[in-house]
DNA sequence: TGTACATCAGTGAACGCGCGTTCACTGATGTAC
DNA sequence: TGTACATCAGTGAACGCGCGTTCACTGATGTAC
């Protein structure tokens, strides 16, 4: 990307990464699009010219979002196949794509209808659904242990990203992930 | 409250009741204080006068959020003293409240380390943490086992209100908690 | 290899809008005597 | 019981600001011949 030029050269990548710093500053909520050119460094009128509106810019990053998250969990299950470090890897997610994480589940911001969503969300839903399913629930409802699955990696991902845990609760939540996601997985393999 | 009088009575209480309604319908990043008075029928500067700006309404609508979550944690515990029934009370309550729910949990709106937020934040974390403390977790690290219990429900009640969770997960969520919670305390009375 | 031209990406001025904040004001309420 | 006055709650006009959107434009790129 040569500095300056009239033509950016991926300005679509760039507003998007311009969104996701913006977002994990101040929430998903109040980003401009004037705020993003002016943080991709080019006129306040150019982010328009890619995404149409606010809203389109949360849409592409909730449909890369899904689609990061997809990845993640399809890399865990191949590794290690345990349920526990798919759980850990939803929260190592969580962490590490903050902003995305956050707007995926606002989906009030997005339009949660667009084919690119849908498509990656489904992608993910697939893989995480997949792994619980495998698992005996000892005569529990399947679509019940799925849910509380679900549930507990979710919470405690959203619980550490809003720093409300308790302070001694140590800084690494790959950690803290794996002891909390194994006290409801502690009966499987 | 006489209607059109010149003093509205409870300008305070009707500012906090429009925040929670707006909060209710876009969320608690994009309410303005003009907006607040419109809902309340008063002139736009009015709010301020009680508030100062918008992270004090915000803040007080969090301190009054912990007070609720409290009061729904202590009774539950006084009528069952069963950990699950405990966990449906926040769920009910994240429902029911879920405007002051969601300001409670995005600490970079308001002012968290407001007296009257730090003290009702202290009353309901020590119910919280009080009724999982009389739990034996089979020998795992009581932190650990506390913080699991409330990831699950803070986890189930978040995907309930974003409308994450299967359509046919029913539309009950006090019953769905229950047998979401039940599978983590199982083995507790 | 060179020229002409179409297409595309980004510019910058202009507009109207809702916002927060300020400030002199006015109507209502309560208290002293 | 009545009057005077202080205090308080809410008003409405004014301001400057950042925003989204529009639009005629210009610089860069690619393609036809």
């Amino acid at each position: 990307m040569t500095p300056r030029s009239y033509h950016h050269g991926d300005l679509r990548r760039a507003v998007l990464d311009a969104a996701a710093a913006a977002i994990t500053e101040h929430g998903p909520a109040s980003i401009s699009l004037r705020d993003l050119a002016r943080r991709a460094g080019v006129s306040h009128a150019a982010p328009g010219h890619h995404f149409g509106d606010k809203a389109g810019v949360l849409t592409a990053l909730a449909a890369e979002g899904y689609d990061l998250l997809a990845d993640a969990l399809r890399a865990a299950q191949e590794s290690t196949g345990q349920l526990v470090e798919l759980g850990v890897a939803y929260v190592r997610f969580a962490v590490e794509h903050r902003a995305h994480f956050e707007v995926m589940f606002r989906p009030d911001l997005y339009r949660a209808d667009d084919p690119a969503v849908v498509a990656a969300r489904g992608r993910s839903g697939d893989l995480l659904v997949g792994g619980v399913g495998t698992v005996d629930s000892g005569g529990a409802d399947a679509e019940v242990a799925k849910v509380a699955a679900w549930s507990i990696v979710h919470g405690f991902a959203t619980l550490w990203i809003t720093g409300a845990l308790p302070a001694g609760f140590g800084d690494d939540p790959e950690a803290a992930a794996r002891s909390v996601a194994g006290l409801l997985f502690a009966n499987e393999p």
